[in-house]
DNA sequence: TGTACATCAGTGAACGCGCGTTCACTGATGTAC
DNA sequence: TGTACATCAGTGAACGCGCGTTCACTGATGTAC
């Protein structure tokens, strides 16, 4: 027995029978999702070993994907909305909504945490040219945490105007925090993921971080600075006037 | 021509001479680099590819280095080193520890950016248990972020305390911003990366993000919760008297 | 000053591997007449 | 009811490729005597 095959066999999948030919394409995404999941390479990944594991030929993968980029795109495409579906479950029922986005956001991060090579797979390629099929900004879950921005700002919680820039701040942080505890799992990263709590609350509200970490809560030089450069931003606008 | 190989022989390198054969190695370190630069996409630096870049036989790379990890390794290390370098050049001069602190989240991230594939190379890899040679933590780098927040707390500026979750808060959001910048270029990141700068203050001094958008300086509902919230937690701590 | 020898800095050829992909095929199942 | 045929859901063998790595070697340069 080698160490380059480690997986044995699997029972020999039964033919399917005339009508279902997309079982085994979704069988086909299952694998190489499993295969993500189970190893942290995406090396893991080829045509080959996706064949094995759902007991195909490898040929059989053409007859679903028109080449590895395909699948490859399929099973991030899968897995956008996976998120999605964990994204609308937390924040069901939630009226307030920055209350609603800070928990999308935490979500997020444990959904990341929890499909690591999976997430790095699809967030993390150089993505070169803005194609139209975008995975991130078209997913629903993105538009989720626009929609939540939005609906801040109309309630007057945040000032009005362009939520793109929002987005990709709050989307930055909670990314942030996600793709480092990825890389670095043995780091305290707290219990309940408080550090990534605190992250995302000094983003989405401006608390500055050391409060929330069980510091000095009597207001600080920090939160002095911020009154300061507010007061200082306030003088500017009146001046142009 | 095929599209296989699309690297030129370079000219034939001549023999060291005898005292240098370190030259060598530097050599191999500047083209594995040169290498990331050039391609997105850290499957272009194989040995082979290496020495072909040096001008010299894929055996030789092996008289240097143990073998391909230790390469990649090396590169790394001194990946981290230029960036070391860079962040103690900016903060130079600089007194205020938070000022500092700021000059060098940005820093980060332009270096970052600049050299997408060598930054996803040496932070975006998935370590899976806490290494004796963890290159970031051992990094100088690291350790001059954590020096400006001890700084900082020694003045008073951020309640004293525990370094560490601090550190790797302000890192969380300089990497979210950098990480994203690198694999979603084409969004509006801003001029002068201000969605980056955006996004470190308010982690830095809990500057609410929106402030520093040009929205509107008045206190906003968020800056309203924040100061609540600043005064239940000192209510809170009074209580426990 | 000459020469045998050690060392250094590599080379050239080969190994076995797994990969993505193509091609001609097979054999069960349904359909038309 | 029987049978020829089309279609579907795959299979099996092979292609050429670049990879990491090993091995025995070579030839210039320095060193001891």
């Amino acid at each position: 027995m080698t160490a380059t095959r480690p997986e044995q066999q699997p029972a020999k999948r039964s033919r399917n029978p005339r009508g279902s030919g997309d079982k085994l394409r979704s069988d086909i995404l299952s694998a190489a999702t499993d295969l993500l999941l189970e190893h942290g390479d995406a090396d893991a990944v080829s045509i080959r070993a996706v064949a094995r594991k759902v007991g195909v030929t490898s040929p059989s993968i053409y007859l679903h994907f028109a080449d590895k980029d395909a699948l490859i795109e399929a099973v991030c495409t899968r897995y956008f909305e996976q998120l999605n579906d964990v994204l609308q479950e937390v924040s069901a029922g939630i009226e307030h909504p920055v209350e609603a986005l800070a928990e999308q956001g935490m979500a997020y991060v444990r959904f990341a945490v929890r499909t690591p090579e999976l997430y790095r797979l699809a967030t993390m390629s150089i993505g070169h040219e803005q194609s139209t099929t975008d995975m991130v900004l078209q997913s629903s879950a993105f538009a989720q945490f626009a929609d939540k921005v939005t609906a801040a700002m109309e309630i007057g919680y945040y000032p009005k105007g362009d939520v793109l820039p929002l987005v990709l701040q709050l989307w930055a942080a909670a990314h942030g925090v996600a793709a480092l505890m990825i890389a670095k799992p043995y780091l305290p990263w707290g219990d309940d993921f408080a550090l990534a709590n605190s992250v995302l609350q000094a983003v989405c509200i401006g608390q500055p971080v050391v409060d929330l970490l069980g510091g000095d809560p009597t207001p600080t030089e920090a939160a002095r600075w911020v009154e300061q450069q507010r007061v200082a931003a306030a003088a500017e606008k009146v001046k142009k006037r």
